[in-house]
DNA sequence: GCGACAG
DNA sequence: ATCTTGTCGC
């Protein structure tokens, strides 16, 4: 059996969301963040490697001007990792390096986007909402590959900048399949909390640049995460 | 035994 | 996620 504990949870995979609901309801309600609003946002992403038949992470967080695009600040964590990969049980993997590297940060980004979905999840809670009651702020998931509910499929969106499929199951809005470049395969987005998928969705698209499918601040977290495992390896 | 499977 | 070189195409 899998024990999978974070924090004060302590889950088996057999276990339902129940725990974490009661957690959740303990959260102070944020009111919804709309585009205009938005100052600063943070990119989050993980990386990892093998050492001695222990597994290691780091988490890289960097927060960017929404406007400018100028980095603002950049926050990192590394450490063990005891909690595996299980699809649909990501945030409890990801997300103990996560919260120490979000305690580090000095800013408070308006918005967090993830490397992972948010609604768009078996129960609703993927990484990016499950972690939106640690951070207390609006965050953002935009998965690259995937993730099948229900056997439902999605509608590849046209193969152009902006094009895009929601995806709607028995009748529930989920995510969105959105093209973020021309002629690359398309992202998956959802809300985290406390915003909603049309303004998820604009955020998302004024931080694409030429560079890559994903938005500015995760690129950038991700390239980070793979230079500090070079240098944790190292030493 | 086979297929599914965010990162 | 990670292991990895060259290579096909815009």
């Amino acid at each position: 059996m899998k024990i999978i504990k974070v924090h004060d949870f302590n889950y088996t995979k057999e276990v339902d969301f129940k725990k974490i609901q009661l957690h959740l309801k303990k959260r102070i309600k944020l009111s919804p963040i709309s585009e205009n609003e938005v100052k600063t946002c943070a990119g989050v992403d993980l990386a990892y490697w093998e050492e001695e038949n222990q597994s290691f992470g780091t988490c890289s967080i960097i927060v960017i001007d929404y406007h400018s695009k100028e980095v603002i600040e950049k926050v990192c964590s590394v450490g063990k990792i005891n909690v595996p990969y299980v699809a649909g049980y990501l945030a409890f993997r990801e997300l103990p390096l996560i919260i120490e590297a979000a305690e580090k940060l000095t800013v408070e980004p308006d918005v967090f986007l993830f490397d992972g979905n948010g609604f768009l999840h078996y129960n609703h809670i993927g990484i990016a909402t499950h972690a939106s009651f640690f951070l207390n702020k609006a965050t953002i998931g935009i998965a690259k590959t995937y993730l099948k509910i229900q056997n439902h499929d999605f509608i590849m969106p046209e193969n152009e900048v902006g094009a895009f499929s929601d995806i709607i199951i028995n009748g529930t809005v989920y995510g969105r399949a959105v093209r973020t470049m021309k002629n690359v395969k398309p992202v998956f987005l959802s809300c985290g909390n406390y915003i909603d998928l049309n303004s998820s969705f604009e955020i998302m698209m004024k931080l694409i640049n030429e560079e890559s499918r994903l938005p500015i601040p995760v690129r950038l977290a991700d390239l980070e995460t793979h230079r500090l495992r070079k240098k944790f390896k190292s030493d």
